[in-house]
DNA sequence: CAGGTCAAGTAGCACC
DNA sequence: GGTGCTACTTGACCTG
């Protein structure tokens, strides 16, 4: 027994001593007398005080505690009153504890014990909601994520295909590929490339713009990449990619290839590593500008290898 | 008859 | 120490 509590749940004495009640026969009498015309009568109800009532002789009286219980439901009508008044308060007070067992024909630690496993199943049914919540939000986000892997994949292979192209322009055009689309070189420009720039963050900015631009030519993963030139992201060098910078019209189309020959021998020109000295045929010659216009690149995707 | 439901029993804990 | 609570268990009853 917990506490030293005496539980004799066939003993309505002992019981009536648990829940702190009097149990002599004066006090009894005078629970009973109150319990004389309850609202509802549990017929199926481990102890009925009108049937309790109804047995007036000792005899019964004493049978009826003695005997040994059996467990019995509450009925219908008991169930609905005591679910209207959990719904209005889930604890129970020591009097409205007293005040339902009259009104039900029950013991007071019935009325207890019902609320007790009343508030089990509550909560019970509480967890399972808070669970079939959390899952739902769970799976959202996985499918979510699995999407965004499936893209990543995608850009990349996007990557992949267009350096390749890149590259095999640069082998049959011997000008260096710097020169890259207006488009292309604003995008960059709003996203500083830094060590601490993570993938998701250019994932995220790529979807931002057009994500069948040229912009997802930047491999975040790559090391080599024009995150060693800072400098191209952050703007310091503003004139590397003027697109008219290197079709200088004041100078002749000798003078301005040598200025660009020249750029291109600094570092801080070559801002996108994997291009090696690239040339396109369709160049003009004497001249970095390969025309190479963001609304001309679709057909990129089409080319041959 | 197995499994579910529910009232009741029990242990342990917190509070006064 | 008494009391009330929660968590868990037990046992009676119901149902397919």
């Amino acid at each position: 027994m917990a506490g030293g509590r005496v539980y004799g749940g066939s003993n309505l004495n002992v019981v009536l001593q648990g829940e702190g009640l009097p149990c002599s026969s004066d006090a009894l009498d005078a629970l009973l007398v109150s319990c004389s015309s309850p609202s509802f009568h549990g017929a199926r109800s481990m102890v009925n005080f009108e049937e309790i009532n109804a047995n007036s002789t000792e005899e019964d009286f004493d049978e009826c505690f003695h005997q040994p219980e059996k467990k019995r439901r509450l009925s219908p009508d008991q169930v609905q009153f005591l679910e209207k008044n959990f719904e209005v308060e889930n604890k129970l007070e020591p009097e409205r504890k007293i005040q339902l067992a009259r009104e039900l024909g029950l013991q007071p630690r019935q009325v207890a014990i019902w609320f007790q496993n009343r508030r089990a199943r509550w909560k019970t049914k509480q967890l399972e909601k808070d669970y079939g919540v959390l899952k739902s939000s769970y799976d959202a986000l996985k499918a979510d994520y699995e999407n965004l892997l499936k893209e990543k994949e995608k850009l990349k292979t996007e990557v992949v295909l267009l350096t390749d192209k890149l590259l095999s322009k640069e082998r049959d055009c011997q000008v260096p590929a710097t020169n890259w689309p207006e488009k292309l070189e604003l995008k960059c420009q709003t996203t500083p490339k830094t060590e601490t720039v993570k993938d998701s963050d250019l994932l995220l900015n790529c979807k931002q713009e057009d994500l069948s631009s040229n912009s997802s030519v930047f491999d975040a993963e790559s090391p080599t990449e024009a995150g060693n030139s800072p400098e191209f992201f952050a703007g310091n060098s503003p004139e590397i990619f003027e697109p008219d910078n290197y079709s200088d019209s004041s100078l002749g189309e000798e003078e301005s290839g040598k200025v660009c020959k020249e750029r291109f021998k600094s570092p801080q020109a070559f801002v996108l590593p994997k291009l090696e000295e690239p040339t396109y045929p369709d160049q003009a010659s004497g001249t970095c500008n390969y025309g190479f216009h963001v609304d001309d690149q679709e057909p990129l995707w089409f080319w041959p290898y």
